[in-house]
DNA sequence: CGGAAAGGCGGGAGCGATCCCGAAAACGCG
DNA sequence: CGCGTTTTCGGGATCGCTCCCGCCTTTCCG
């Protein structure tokens, strides 16, 4: 239907496109490609006939020659169905996605959740992808400094153990100051006995938002004793758990503070059950809203751009690729004030 | 530290397993993708060559001359927050993921919930995919016959709209005869008000569930009007919803099969706020099977193996990709009692 | 024992881009 | 107007692999 040009019935290839524009082959790709020093009628023409004959450059033919492949990977080291069950996973990878968009490239999912997969994934890596987002990298990170002893490229979310420190790009959250003004502003509300549900030791997020509640509470001249800590798994399920056990070792609690929402929601509920009126009895204050409106009533919660947590990722990494050292970002948190406190 | 061979900094190409093997270039590659007319003594020196040096292909190369490029994109056509909310896709995700790697093919996450989005993503398909998966084509098929179109290989989760059928390939659950199995369960237990909560109603799952409980309550004699019916989104808040309209308009329900787990979830939520017995008052049933532990009375579903739904999507593209012609494979459900029903 | 068929193997010819060198054209200035 | 500089451009070389053609060995059978 397309008229002139050629029997081309695949697709067409650089050298078509310049032929068609009547220049050279290194010509139509420094245009395509962006280049400065090309006359504005070299521009045109190949714009024009590129367009005639929807050209579409061979990828690989451009790794072949460039050695990247626009291809980075989306490492999820969690079982599955925690994944996909946690909305700030995919916010997150939402924002990674849309900004490696902009850049052309691709994110391809990599799940190793057994380590029997950890070699498959780390021949992936270094076989076909540019480089890693490590959402998480186990308990052990024995899986991320495999993967930089390789050679790979990586960011991860959230702040790496020590030895990474250096070795990786990351982003993280204002974890410890975000917890602090969480109970900062538990206490002004008048709340005394402050609880707290974390989670898996392992990870540095927990680890921060709970010094941020301790030093909080010891500002305040409060109590923040093991006991009122109860770890949690970051789902809903884990949330309500931990809320009943700390009911009952801690009768008196009158607010919890949890380190996500999804854990916030789980002892609302929980709280419920027990019959506690919430803020009446108890104050909840959760971490991440994103999930504002799926609790009644209405969770407070440190909010973060968790979007942008995953287009932070991205930039840094698109960035190192471009031969950068490794950096780290961290995004800002803010306090929204709903009805469970 | 790895002694031996060259200096070969960077990674070593298939020439150079080739020298160090003592053969030729062409058998070596015939080695390394499995022919057959190649005797035992260079198959054992290739094998052996290519293990000493760390050999990795390169699939730049590959793709050049197969025209392959061993990517899949997994198409979520969702909003971000119901993709990463519900399980069942990260189980379809999973399945399909481990079917593909299997193969060597890696899966691409390829989203696309704004109409603005879609020309980025057919470029992407046509552009560095094998073929794409699709897990919800949205509401008007729009995009899959874009995709098909344009010459893209293409499975769908669910049959597609009568004018792909043959077009693509897709995998479907037993819907209609699961859903008539589920509502056949409630009148064994002698219930005789059975409502159902549905899903959008541009959903072929969505539209031969609810055939199957028709047909389920005609042949019992039992009432399967319309205010029977409520529609929700799959989700456990929409569940709840429209739980709670049920009840209202059909005071003297005694079961409710909803449409996957996430709805039956908020279902039973919904019931216990209004008071009323699970089962006791009113039965349950959902479908998917994939939230059994999470609630409480445990939940009666169909059961589906959701991870070989994903395989099977898998198993079918590579299949199209071999070059078949588009199939479909039907996923079998089965009826698992708990304590809802 | 000789000739045909089969099995193994080597290496040239691409795949379609980018890079880069050197030639050609355009420009600037005394 | 001539010559040095800067821009622009052409096209060879190259990336690492697979495909395929044709040669050399073996094997088999009359």
């Amino acid at each position: 239907m397309t008229s002139s040009s050629g029997r081309s019935s695949s697709r067409p290839t650089l050298e078509q496109v310049a032929a068609l524009a009547g220049v050279s082959r290194g010509t139509a790709s420094r245009v395509l490609s962006g280049a400065s020093n090309v006359s504005e009628n070299a521009v045109e023409a190949v714009r024009r006939a590129a367009a005639e004959l929807h050209y579409r450059p061979n990828l690989a033919a451009r790794s072949l020659v460039t050695g990247r492949t626009g291809l980075v990977g989306l490492l999820v080291n969690e079982p599955a169905h925690k994944l996909w069950t946690d909305p700030f996973f995919g916010e997150l990878a939402r924002g990674a996605h849309d900004r490696l968009t902009e850049d052309g490239v691709a994110l391809v999912l990599s799940l190793a959740t057994e380590e029997s997969e950890r070699d498959k994934l780390i021949e992936l890596a270094t076989t076909r992808l540019d480089g890693v987002l490590i959402v998480r990298g186990g308990g052990d990170e024995k899986l991320v400094h495999a993967l930089v002893d390789a050679g790979v490229t990586a960011v991860t979310a959230g702040r790496p153990a020590d030895s990474l420190l250096e070795r990786v790009g990351w982003v993280d959250s204002e974890n410890e100051a975000g917890a602090r003004a969480a109970v900062e502003h538990l206490v002004e509300r008048g709340r005394r006995r402050i609880g707290l549900i974390t989670g898996p030791d392992d990870m540095n997020v927990v680890v921060d938002r709970r010094s941020g509640w301790r030093e909080a509470l010891r500002a305040a001249g409060l109590d923040a004793s093991a006991e009122l800590v109860e770890p949690g798994a970051f789902t809903i399920e884990s949330g309500a758990q931990a809320m009943a056990t700390l009911l009952e070792r801690v009768p008196d609690l009158d607010a919890v503070f949890a380190q996500n929402d999804l854990m916030a929601l789980g002892a609302i509920r929980q709280l419920r059950v027990a019959g506690k009126a919430v803020p009446g009895d108890v104050a909840v204050v959760g971490f991440d809203d994103l999930m504002a409106e799926s609790s009644s009533p209405t969770l407070t919660t440190m909010a973060q751009d968790v979007q942008g947590f995953g287009a932070a990722m991205a930039s840094l990494l698109l960035e190192q690729l471009g031969g950068a050292a490794p950096r780290h970002e961290v995004i800002p948190v803010s306090l929204v004030a709903r009805e469970s406190s």
